[in-house]
DNA sequence: TTGTATGCGTTATCAT
DNA sequence: ATGATAACGCATACAA
């Protein structure tokens, strides 16, 4: 572990000179400059983040907030692929990822009280529950935040195109010549506040009838609610030709409920999913559904994070939203 | 930001004497470390982990190595879930969780490098091409480390127990009839060695022959590459009656293939996976294959790493091999 | 029982 | 152009 002290040294000139020469300050003569320079690399120097931490109040790090109320966390593969992404575009800026949580170890600390003990930069928050004041307070505090699929005024959001991406589902079966079509969403949340009325305004603009029993509460990433609300449709007098899940994955939970009622998808009825991962492609028959931009989203949150922590005072919040696409599979099935 | 020297200030002792009072050392009144903590929580005291580390050149962090090299990374959901609970051991037990990797930002670094950067005080190594010269870095440094499914020598490991999960596999498939195996490995790598002899080893137990033309080189979570070797054998004069994948989500690309050819699984031909994850356990029909026990293997792998951390005299690095479990599907019939 | 002094590695200010 | 010095927040050896 060789120090700038060890370069000043075996250089004889001062540990300030050798700081300089290595930030490339203005004030260090172009010779000593190449001279310490050498002798870093020779001594395979590398600069201690701790004490440059300590000393600049930055840590060239962020934290990233990943909070699956499933519990499913990061193996949720929507999330973990937007993990990637952001780790991925940090480590090209120069930052790299520290995971934040609460409670680590006999410290009780909430989000804030990581972020701080740890000192990073910038937060991305994702997937969390964002009525959490652990949250709040993070959000509301003078750290960097980006969010996702969530808006805080005056902070960076990034959202997938979620109203899009209902309204086009909808359209899609539609066209297919669905006419009674459910939606089992997820939980409360902004996300699908979205969605619902996404959904509602589509069915509105194309005259589909919205029986309100149509309507049903699941939960996100969850197999067993979908399947619950699965089987609840398919008895109603009067069945949906068609499902709308939460996402792909809980679908898998409607799917096997299907097949146990005897039901076959799409020959008995149709189902379309929401997010576009590989499971559902790899599905037969392959899943219809939106698949979510989860590269650029996770790009996105890491540039504009770092912008806001690299230049603060040009630094304008803003809400961007991205397009994802229809990914038509073979579940929806002309109706009859 | 409270610190230290604002408690000092506010109760009239020193910085050294909240200091300690703080952490519990034995010379320091009741009374006083009393007033020092009432003191500190009112404050919203919360230790520097910056200076602390700088200080004492330990960092209650730990670094977590997850290089795919199919690029998949992080979304891969065999280790998403592994880091998982790798993340949820190591925070109980006070440790939080910074990812690891080369190059980052202009600095070219290698593991080693980031690691020391950010003085990780262990770190988990998983996934990754262990014949990189940076891994091997890491391992040989002094830092301690864990390796997931790959062993050094005077080193801790965890392995999943493959030569069992593949013999179990293998039997079960026998069982069933089936008596033209074939197996398509991943890439060359310890696990694939030690998969490929127990896959030879069973089949000679059991009296199976086992034409070379059966073992075919694929690519672990890597559709494309299965594809190919399910068009080759399938193809061949002799087909296999059962198909051994490398893992669960390579066998998409099998199973994508086969109905390519108009083959039915396991109506034509028959085949297994490895890993357990819940994509197989979705499918339709769904995946026989071999669970690896994420949880224990991630929450294993950063308890013996903190042990190392915290008690490195007494610590004996020791290889632990973990079971997983026959998860008998529907894509093994009885063979004619 | 408490306080003083020192240093961890770095950078920034101010002399020289 | 270079160097001496202080400071970031904390913990510890040693002095009182």
């Amino acid at each position: 572990m060789t120090t700038i002290t060890d370069i000043a040294r075996r250089l004889g000139v001062s540990r300030a000179t050798v700081s300089k020469a290595l930030n490339g300050a203005p004030d260090i003569s172009p010779e000593t400059a190449e001279r310490v320079r050498k002798a870093a690399a020779e001594m395979d120097y590398l600069p201690n983040a701790t004490a440059r931490t300590l000393k600049l109040g930055r840590s060239n790090g962020i934290g990233v907030l990943f909070v699956d109320k499933t519990g499913s966390g990061l193996s949720h593969e929507y999330f973990s692929r937007i993990l990637e992404s952001i780790k991925s575009e940090s480590e090209q800026r120069g930052y790299d990822i520290t995971l934040i949580t609460k409670d680590i170890g006999s410290f009780r600390m909430d989000y804030l009280d990581h972020v701080n003990y740890r000192r990073c930069d910038g937060v991305v928050i994702a997937s969390v529950d964002f009525t959490d004041p652990s949250v709040i307070r993070l959000v509301e505090s003078d750290v960097p935040t980006v969010t996702l699929d969530r808006i805080f005024p005056g902070h960076t959001a990034i959202m997938s195109d979620n109203a899009t991406g209902m309204a086009s589902l909808v359209r899609h079966v539609y066209e297919k010549g669905h006419r009674r079509i459910a939606f089992i969403h997820g939980e409360d949340t902004y996300v699908t506040q979205t969605r619902l009325q996404a959904f509602r305004a589509a069915c509105s603009a194309l005259g589909i009838p919205q029986p309100d029993v149509y309507l049903r509460p699941g939960i996100y990433h969850d197999t067993a609610a979908s399947a619950k609300e699965t089987a609840f449709l398919m008895r109603l007098p009067d069945p949906p030709t068609c499902i709308l899940y939460p996402d792909d994955y809980s679908y898998i939970g409607g799917m096997n409920e299907l097949e146990r009622m005897g039901l076959s998808v799409p020959g008995d009825v149709s189902a379309a999913g929401f997010d576009g991962i590989p499971l559902g492609q790899a599905l037969r028959p392959r899943l219809t559904t939106y698949r979510q931009d989860t590269d650029r989203i996770g790009r996105l949150a890491a540039e504009k994070l770092i912008e806001e922590i690299e230049r603060p005072e040009e630094y304008v919040p803003e809400v961007f939203t991205l397009p994802g696409e229809l990914l038509p599979g073979k579940t929806v099935a002309e109706a009859i």
